[in-house]
RNA sequence: GCUGGAAUAACUCAGUUGGUAGAGUACCUCACUCGUAAUGAGGAAGUCGAGGGUUCAAGUCCCUUUUCCAGCUCCA
């Protein structure tokens, strides 16, 4: 017998050599039934691993993440077996479970069209219908590569090849007719499966590599009850109401035009005001944080860029005004980043180690070629602007100047409502990059690399490791942010540069006279404005905290011989600073109300006769909250302490 | 750049096997002068993204191209 502790420390002992499954009927016929895998002492594993000494045992079902990964990953195989039936000519590559389904890479000749994905559903759920049990079995390596090879999956017998140098036996999952290598978690047999959703057919890079063939990847989600999945697609449907690209259009913030180009946003007023409000109000906290501003050019001779690196590292990414091969003309670029116009500042005469930190910041517009694919909404586009900074240092200062960056980022981000669903990374350097990416010596990554780990610990930040995601001249701090597709993108970074000060020869003459090299943190404060827009647009569904809002309140009085009196209440709020529009149409009330509810009007202020006689005005918020009669001066107070806090709905 | 999908009025979308381009909203005009999410009537509005081709005839079929969307790759 042994001894398994279950949930809530209560221990139960089963005779030894019992499957996790059968421990799991024991304990009810309702958990066994939706059991997906369990974890044994600590350690996802199939229901069917057998127990043969006390451990800890918990049964996880659809409702944890674990459950779930192993329940999608078995609907892949699903997947697997019907596309195998439907094209026998398939060749397979992986087909893992992801945060939000599953998804498997085929090889076929043409990528399946959407109809051809209803077949394939169809398929999928008379497989489950079928009800095959799932079964593991395991070969020693060189067995299971000659299984594959006579099975014909030249993707798999790669990868099994692999994993065979290990020397440990393979794992397979057979169900039915199918067998796929697998390293598992899966299901103890096809049949929960109840509803299947195969989402969309795109290309994917055999082994995630752009120079590898191209494979064809269904995405897909399933459930273990119809209305699970009826509730997931009606959530990504309200997803869809909260794109910024879908609201940041209608509410009439930006647009974009064939003849302009991709990448290239036209932002209309009311986009143009919030990013100005954004950069006055980064610019004045930045300032008031011992940040210089410098105002650099936007674009320069190739020189410039040949000194700093970017020219042989990113000619592709940049826009080049002349022939970049003709060495015999002058040849400019539009700039990717300020660095190398920013150390200008620096070496515009000698300095002294008191001079240091010098803390420069620019509010500075970038030109990125990115490749076509590439563009999204205000997220990803070819020219932003962004308040970039370089801190030029002292070796000594490192730490204290990059938990400022962290803190005046972390305080932007908050104040702005995004910090709470950001995450962190770490972002490295890998030594064997292929592309020969990064430059400098592994002494200087490794310590540039160990100074940021220190700090990041000692501030105690979860983080997450970034491998080969650093710049080409150092680690960075990436903080992260998911749009509301579970997308992710960098929103802020904080680099460690101990390179490019020796390149452009930016030396400071420390206490004991000697010329030294210092350290630079390269760091954005607030991520691209037009990006930070976008982010805000999906956080708070347009509804944006009214400090920001283009338009912070509108009056409508009743009927258009109250125009008079509604101008004098709008004057009112403008000598306040309050950014008020009056709506003299001679409309009904339900009407205009409707219009500034959609347009997410932080305040609508009725006027009519009984407001006129008191002096007062009627305020409605956009919370769908009638506030009732005020005096107008309280109504400014309230508005104007809203503003000045930068509250957050 | 690659794979797939899409583009019809300002917006959201119909438009059958190729046969006279439609609706709702918005817009303009008029009437109504209104009490917290849509007053009524009328009017105007489209080179069917662009270029080429097939055809007696193309929004519809074919080719090229631009832009938008999803994914891959990339992201200083």
């Amino acid at each position: 017998m042994i001894k398994v502790t279950l949930k809530d420390d209560v221990v139960k002992e089963f005779e030894s050599g019992i499957s996790a499954a059968d421990a799991a009927k024991s304990l009810g016929m309702g958990l066994y039934k939706s059991a997906c895998v369990c974890k044994v002492d600590g350690a996802v594993c199939d229901l069917r691993t057998v127990l043969d000494k006390d451990c800890h045992l918990e049964i996880l079902t659809f409702d944890s993440n674990d459950g779930k990964k192993a329940f999608w990953h078995t609907t892949s195989h699903i997947l697997a077996q019907a596309v195998k039936r439907l094209y026998p000519s398939a060749k397979f590559a992986i087909g893992p479970a992801i945060d939000s389904g599953f998804y498997y890479d085929f090889d076929v000749e043409k990528p399946f069209s959407p109809e051809e994905l209803e077949k394939i559903t169809a398929e999928m759920k008379k497989i489950v219908k079928e009800g095959f049990e799932v079964e593991k079995f395991m070969l020693p390596p060189d067995e299971a590569v000659k299984l594959l090879e006579d099975m014909d999956e030249p993707y798999k017998v790669e990868l099994c090849r692999e994993h065979s140098d290990k020397g440990e036996d393979i794992s397979f999952y057979k169900q039915g007719e199918f067998t796929d290598l697998c390293a598992g978690p899966h299901l103890m047999s096809v049949s929960p499966v109840k509803a299947i959703k195969l989402t969309a057919c795109t290309g994917a890079y055999w082994r995630g590599d752009s120079k590898n063939h191209q494979l064809c990847r269904v995405y897909g989600v399933s459930f273990p009850k119809a209305s699970q999945l009826e509730e997931h697609l009606k959530m990504l449907e309200e997803a869809k109401l909260r794109d910024h690209n879908k609201i940041g259009r209608e509410l009439e913030y930006f647009t974009t035009v064939d003849y302009v180009g991709q990448g290239l946003p036209v932002l209309l007023p009311k986009g143009a005001r919030v990013i100005q409000l954004l950069q006055r109000w980064v610019e004045d906290v930045e300032q008031s944080k011992g940040c210089q501003l410098t105002k650099t050019p936007l674009l320069a001779k190739r020189d410039l860029y040949k000194i700093s690196g970017h020219w042989d590292h990113y000619r592709d990414g940049m826009f080049v005004l002349g022939d970049a091969d003709d060495e015999t003309k002058e040849c400019f670029a539009l700039r990717p980043m300020t660095c190398p116009f920013q150390y200008q500042v620096f070496l515009n005469k000698q300095r002294s180690y008191r001079e240091l930190p010098m803390r420069l910041t620019e509010t500075s517009t970038l030109f990125r070629n990115e490749a076509s694919g590439e563009m999204h909404g205000l997220i990803r586009v070819r020219q932003f602007t962004i308040s970039e900074g370089h801190y030029i240092i002292r070796p000594d200062q490192l730490e204290e100047e990059f938990k400022g960056c962290m803190e005046l980022a972390k305080y932007f981000l908050d104040t702005v409502g995004l910090l709470e669903d950001c995450t962190f990374r770490f972002s490295q350097w890998d030594p064997a990059n292929p592309s020969n990416k990064y430059e400098g010596t592994a002494e200087q990554w490794e310590a540039a690399q160990a100074a940021m780990k220190r700090i990041l610990d000692n501030i105690g930040l979860e983080y997450e490791i970034g491998f080969d995601e650093a710049a080409f001249y150092g680690p960075k701090l990436d903080i992260q942010y998911k749009n509301v597709f579970g997308k992710e993108d960098t929103i802020v970074t904080i680099q460690i540069d101990m390179l490019l000060a020796e390149k452009f020869g930016m030396y400071y003459v420390d206490k004991d006279g000697q010329k030294k090299l210092p350290y630079i943190i390269h760091r954005t404060s607030l991520g691209c404005f037009e990006r930070t827009l976008a982010y805000m647009l999906e956080h708070f569904a347009g509804a944006l905290p009214m400090w920001l809002m283009p338009e912070q309140v509108r009056v409508m009085p009743l009927s258009e011989n109250l125009a008079d009196k509604a101008k004098e209440i709008e004057s009112k709020l403008l000598a306040a600073g309050i950014r008020v529009t009056t709506d003299l149409r001679s409309e009904k009330i339900g009407y205009k109300i409707r219009e500034a509810q959609l347009e997410k009007i932080p305040y609508m202020l009725v006027i009519g006769n009984k407001e006129v006689e008191e002096g007062t005005v009627s305020v409605r918020s956009r919370k769908n909250v009638n506030l009732g009669a005020m005096p107008v001066e309280d109504f400014i107070k309230m508005a104007k302490d809203e503003i000045d806090s930068k509250k957050r709905d």
